[in-house]
DNA sequence: AGATTTGGATACATTTCTGTATCCGATGCG
DNA sequence: CGCATCGGATACAGAAATGTATCCAAATCT
């Protein structure tokens, strides 16, 4: 047996399965209303393998919002570079608002994405070592959507009546304020992409110089 | 003693001391990590007074949401009537961005006021019956704050880019997004409304058609 | 002032959750 | 093929929270 045994394929698989039960059990009643029986019982497992795995339920957390984090990070930057890849921003057909909705469609778009982000959000509002992991990857997401922009302005005629940078956050703003108002509502996830795209739409449209 | 027996003042004032003691706690750590008994420590009663006033800690928790979505659409609303009995719209010395900065500085700006409308929110976002509360409170605050911006574009020879209440839903969610970030960077108060409100007035100006 | 009602405190029963210690089966190795 | 280790299941003890039934003091009324 080696010095630095990883973790075997058998431990790493429950691992994953009791993240992912977690995940959905956090967004539909919150971190502090699930209790790790009914994680456990969702990912099919007792809470045994639970504490075989972790130390706590908090500990679970932190590594659920990492994994979160990293992974949402990861998809606007790979879109952003899939985008640039295209050259789908120097053609000059290329709609500029279809292409920022292209990129903030972030991963689980649905309901449950949703609930879970705004339920890591509020708990990185409470614990500063949260903070510090939602803003930095808050920051990660706006460099990528401010290099997009940057991209547009530079490959396109256009001029945005702000810096790229105030432009993504704000559209990032937008599309945060408009799901949490369109899930509340209780749209439909098609609808919800859709509103959420157009209202993207609207504001893009307005900040465009013409 | 009369058939209507309203509650005694008695009754009311711890109430009132219970709400306001959840409020504060459920803030701090979150309605669902919030138990009867710290609130009714902080309030200064016994577990006795609080199950006499009130049947469960939700039920306290829907009183408290509704307390507070009312004040909030009432300080609101009151700014705004302000500013439109002053006629501080129609000088034409008057900013724009102060204008709505100022209606926007709602209630307890502090750091707790902010957790706990994220808190509303969140359970909003779960509960169907809370979603339409917030929904409503949302609208009203809304056609408040578009109200204001439709007085601004009358009064001076300003347009903006989009429709009022477009102005206004985006100036929202821009002071909204402002402050929960500026909260969890651990902006002290001063610093939260300062910065909050030149992020607005960022937005604000770049929406004035020149 | 005495009687009555009201409102909060106390005490208790119950439930729920957590965390740990131990057991047992499966998997990998010699 | 037998042995050792790993990983999850089981069982248990303790803590914390809830809700209720009862009690007592203070306010109110006559």
């Amino acid at each position: 047996m080696s010095d630095t045994a990883g973790p075997s394929r058998r431990r790493e698989e429950t691992r994953r399965r009791l993240l992912e039960a977690a995940a959905e059990v956090f967004a539909e009643v919150g971190m502090d209303a699930a209790s790790v029986e009914v994680i456990c019982d969702r990912a099919g497992f007792t809470r045994g393998a639970f504490y075989s795995n972790f130390a706590s339920k908090d500990e679970l957390f932190f590594a659920l919002v990492g994994l979160v984090a990293q992974e949402r990070v990861r998809s606007v930057a790979d879109r952003v570079a899939a985008l640039e890849a295209d050259g789908a921003l120097d053609m000059t057909g290329g709609n500029v608002v279809e292409v920022v909705s292209r990129v903030l469609e972030i991963g689980p778009e649905d309901r449950l994405g949703v609930l879970l982000f705004n339920e890591i959000r509020i708990h990185a509002l409470r614990a500063p070592e949260l903070a510090a992991a939602y803003l930095e990857q808050d920051t990660a997401i706006l460099d990528s959507v401010a290099r997009l922009v940057d991209d547009i302005v530079a490959g396109k005629d256009i001029r945005f009546r702000l810096e790229p940078r105030a432009v993504a956050r704000l559209l990032m703003t937008v599309w945060e304020s408009t799901s949490v108002r369109g899930v509340m509502a209780g749209l439909p996830p098609a609808e919800l992409a859709r509103h959420t795209g157009e209202e993207l739409g609207r504001v893009a449209a307005a900040l465009i110089e013409r």
